[in-house]
DNA sequence: TTGACACCACTCCATGTGTAGTACTACGTT
DNA sequence: AACGTAGTACTACACATGGAGTGGTGTCAA
């Protein structure tokens, strides 16, 4: 029978995501996402209907949880509109995110995950499409300077650096990433 | 016993590579191996150590086949030295690199496995930081415009590139990708 | 003949799934 | 207040899968 308890499901696809970071795509069983949420053996099969609906609900979880929250939007607003405040923002961009360890890495599982499963790869496709689109409407709403191709530019190579970051740490140290972002930000932000 | 026929050991390398491409570094058995390599039972088994021992043995092997070959090298020497010949050559690399698709996604295996394994962890970030120092000197030494800076920016930025066409080829069109490329190029690499 | 290797067979063990069945709790009815 | 019922939490089990490791036999070449 599959259960309703939806704060019980929340937690069981926030245990996924735990379980994603740290033991990868595969590792993501029904025991493990029991485990780690503290419930008896069998409940999260009770409440999904299958691996896929599992992936496909945590995939789409993280997308949520990665959202700047309001305090961080507010402060942006207060920020200033010149490349030296947008820099500043890259900054605690790729802290941010990068602090949020175990959800990119989950969703860095879920992207190697998508090439074998097309229903996964359209939800994920949809996010990362809306979460670009967000970004780019974000940014001209905001006054900073810079076009569409300069946010999109951003996202890529900051998206790269955090990979690095997560994944690698000592290849950069924190002083290069820092410089890194400051000069990418300087570079693709042309005065338009 | 440990075997010593390289001819061998190298194919199983090889199969390994296919399949963290195709299954996840959790798939990554000594049985699938086997199995992709088309060799009997428990051969792989008897040619590593350890799961860790194949593992970073594949890492090693990875960087070493998506170095550009002679011929690549050479018709880059014989291109023009201005953003223009820059920019073909950073679309060309990012078709040539997306095109070893298996390759490419096992390194990305490869990367998160490394987030819970600290030897291979240790090979990679070798292996990449020689990837970078060796991007900066073959650049430096080619002629073409842009310092070092450039150079990482360049690659931290195609990468993602290369992560977002394999893993959700959808969310860009590759025409949008050519631009992203020809833009980046335009950007970051400023006149010394 | 000896040594290295390919190949095969077998045992042991870990892990995961699905589901039947029991226990608990809340709530509505009388 | 006592009872019944529904939904859920939890447990246990049956079944299946897959992988590791190892001992042994066959084969080939020096």
């Amino acid at each position: 029978m599959v259960r309703r308890n939806e704060q019980r499901r929340a937690a069981l696809v926030d245990a996924a995501i735990e379980v994603l970071a740290r033991e990868g795509a595969r590792g993501l069983t029904f025991r493990a996402v029991d485990t780690e949420a503290a419930v008896p053996v069998g409940t999260a099969s009770n409440y999904f209907a299958s691996r896929d609906d599992l992936l496909t609900q945590a995939g789409a979880r993280v997308y949520e949880r990665l959202q700047p929250d309001e305090a961080t939007i507010a402060r942006q607003r207060a920020a200033g509109r010149d490349r030296e405040a947008y820099a500043a923002l890259m900054r605690e961009l790729v802290g941010r995110v990068a602090a949020f360890r175990t959800g990119y890495l989950a969703l860095l599982e879920l992207r190697l995950e998508a090439t074998r499963r097309p229903e996964l790869r359209k939800v994920l496709t949809e996010r990362v499409r809306a979460d670009v689109d967000a970004n780019v409407a974000y940014h001209e709403a905001s006054g900073l300077p810079g076009d569409a191709t300069a946010v999109k530019l951003l996202m890529l190579t900051l998206n790269w650096l955090i990979v690095e970051q997560l994944t690698l740490p000592d290849v950069f140290t924190e002083a290069e990433r820092d410089h890194l972002v400051t000069a990418a930000v300087e570079r693709i932000v042309t005065a338009e």
